[in-house]
DNA sequence: GCCGCCAAGATTGTCAACAATCAGCAAGTC
DNA sequence: GACTTGCTGATTGTTGACAATCTTGGCGGC
């Protein structure tokens, strides 16, 4: 194996596995456990843990070590608000950039979605919204807001696995994304930063709603 | 020194130096110079990179070292857009929270910065704003907007220092100031988030027009 | 004079070993 | 039984040394 690639292979290694779930929000990670894990040089199990404290995913504490990284509700929420007004400035900047190529891809999806609800098949709707998020930061490519996104949404995957649980959420999402994707394709930036902050308000939402033990 | 306290000291012992013009951006960072530099080893020199690199202020490619971050014209502004919408989404929730005492503390600020303005005294006008801005953020209590925020703050001394030799702008920004506080004052979410928006998208065209070689 | 190549020194990446600190358990005391 | 203390093994932090890679200056060729 390459040099560079070993720290690679911790990086990623560690952090699916955290994301999958295979560790715990509050789990010790313990160095000399993910050398063998890994099956990589400490050094390198360090610098990934450090990569990954920078991005959120895990907490570091002198003398005692890695933990993963437990978001509260209230943190969600707070991630989430920050989450809101970036994906607007995206939305906003989308509409003011897109071709007609990417308008229709965005109205194919768009298409797809409505199909997956209709068909019951959340799991598909689930990966089309993902889908749609990232080409319209493509669309928009504001790489800064961007970059900050893409931490964001690692620190939130545990969080937004528990809502795409529900399957209410779907049938309430669904005419948001359609609202966004008619703005964008209409080229009108204030429309699109309103939708999708709507949108993602709304998420906001059942995030409260999944705290208070009530999902709509 | 005690172990903790050399880590301390070689992070914001580098931070300072870079944030002072001490390394000049794209100027590269030798491990061996800094350990004699900040007088500390070479492993908390390494952690002290790690962490300023975390931060955006520094670029490590591997085999070559780090380099102090050069952030163009247009980066500066995707960054300052990114702080637009934060800081607005802070303005908006202190205008939901402020207190009395806090509302006067504001106020307090406001006219202080009116004084300053009136006198010339622009360097005074300058700590007042960043105090107008920390206060602002302390009121809004949103943790995760704030991290971020700081973050970028750092990323953008450099541009925001050249922006302040520039004596015209206090009397653009005083008034957007004024519109910011009173927006906080009357508890209006709305007004004070807009008000803010539109003071940082002032800065943005501030910025826009340094590169284009005009400064109004 | 300019360009390309190569070697040497500079620098970064990494390791194994050791020092420092912590966490958990067992024993003792009240 | 509950609490405290001390010890031991586990774990993290750090160092000095060496391996790997890069950068630069000097030399030779055109």
């Amino acid at each position: 194996m390459s040099a560079d690639a070993a720290l690679d292979k911790a990086r990623e290694g560690l952090r699916t596995a955290i994301l999958r779930g295979e560790y715990l929000p509050g789990e010790r990670l313990v160095e000399a456990q993910l050398c063998e894990r890994l099956g990589v040089s400490r050094f390198n199990v360090r610098a990934a843990i450090q990569e990954l404290a920078a991005d959120g995913l895990v907490k570091v504490e002198r003398n005692k070590g890695a933990h993963v990284r437990k978001v509260s509700i209230d943190e969600a929420v707070e991630i989430t608000e920050v989450r809101m007004v970036l994906e607007g400035l995206v939305a906003a900047r989308a509409a003011a950039k897109v071709t007609d190529a990417q308008a229709s891809e965005l109205d194919e999806i768009g298409l797809l979605m409505r199909r997956a609800v209709s068909a019951g098949e959340f799991r598909r709707y689930s990966d089309l919204n993902q889908r749609l998020h990232s080409l319209i930061r493509d669309v928009a490519g504001h790489s800064t807001a961007d970059g900050i996104i893409e931490t964001l949404r690692g620190q939130l995957v545990r969080h937004q696995f528990m809502l795409s649980l529900h399957p209410g959420r779907p049938a309430i999402s669904l005419p948001q994304h359609e609202r966004i994707i008619e703005a964008i394709r209409e080229r009108d930036p204030k429309a699109a930063e309103d939708a999708m902050r709507a949108h993602i308000a709304s998420v906001i939402e059942a995030l409260r709603d999944m705290d208070a033990g009530e999902v709509r």
